[in-house]
DNA sequence: TTAATATCTGAACATATGCTCAGATATTAA
DNA sequence: TTAATATCTGAGCATATGTTCAGATATTAA
């Protein structure tokens, strides 16, 4: 096996195919974009939460509840999503309520369901 | 803050709302396939391995160089890739030609792409 | 069989992740 | 102000993840 540096033209076997990939290769940042997307729905927690907040808004308790898990996890986890702008919210009194911030992620989670269930 | 077993109806504010996503919500084995498909897209360089064996098929090596890792790594990944059948492949003496099983997991990147460019 | 090539595998390691805990902050009502 | 409720935050911890390394396996050709 070789060192990075040496990841070199001697092991590539076809090097059409390798050039051809590197000229259709999306740029890193939207590489980076694209797998913060899909990192942020692949875990079972925050896949629920997505999928609950799809079908309206919920505040911290409700999904803790739903969940089964302490708010502190839900905040946590809205956190990401937040920052991700997968989700918003809307203060009533001390309640913030949470929804999706638009169809996307769950379009998403929709297309990935079919395939799996096809 | 409560531990597990006390997170009970005493901190839910809507019950309605608690309940419906229960009712609505996918069973766990469908969360746990659905989250697994979403973390396989969820790294760059595998989300760059889909992207490649999209244009057409290419060895572990044209993989490697490629992305500029291991023959190792890439192996390692395709093997994940492989176990959740995204990626399939073909012997052809002692090169193995790695390819995309179906269209799912482009047509996913395609759509996810889509809603980061908007 | 032997050597060369291509790929795979398990172990080890550093880093990332998700959760809980304890306590902080924000809002409201008394 | 004080107390109560709802949410947030940072620290700490256990587990998961991605990579490399060293060496194993598989295929082909001499």
């Amino acid at each position: 096996m070789q060192k990075n540096e040496d990841l070199c033209l001697c092991r590539i076997i076809h090097e059409d195919r390798v050039e051809g990939a590197r000229k259709k290769a999306l740029d890193d940042h939207e590489i980076e974009n694209l797998s913060q997307l899909f990192k942020a729905m692949a875990d079972a927690t925050r896949l629920k939460m997505i999928m609950a907040l799809d079908q309206g808004e919920m505040c911290v308790c409700d999904l803790a509840a739903f969940l089964g898990v302490t708010e502190s996890a839900v905040s946590h986890q809205l956190r990401l999503l937040r920052q991700l702008q997968l989700v918003t919210n809307r203060r009533q009194g001390p309640v913030l309520y949470y929804r999706l911030t638009d169809c996307h992620v769950s379009r998403l989670a929709s297309l990935a369901l079919e395939h799996i269930r096809e």
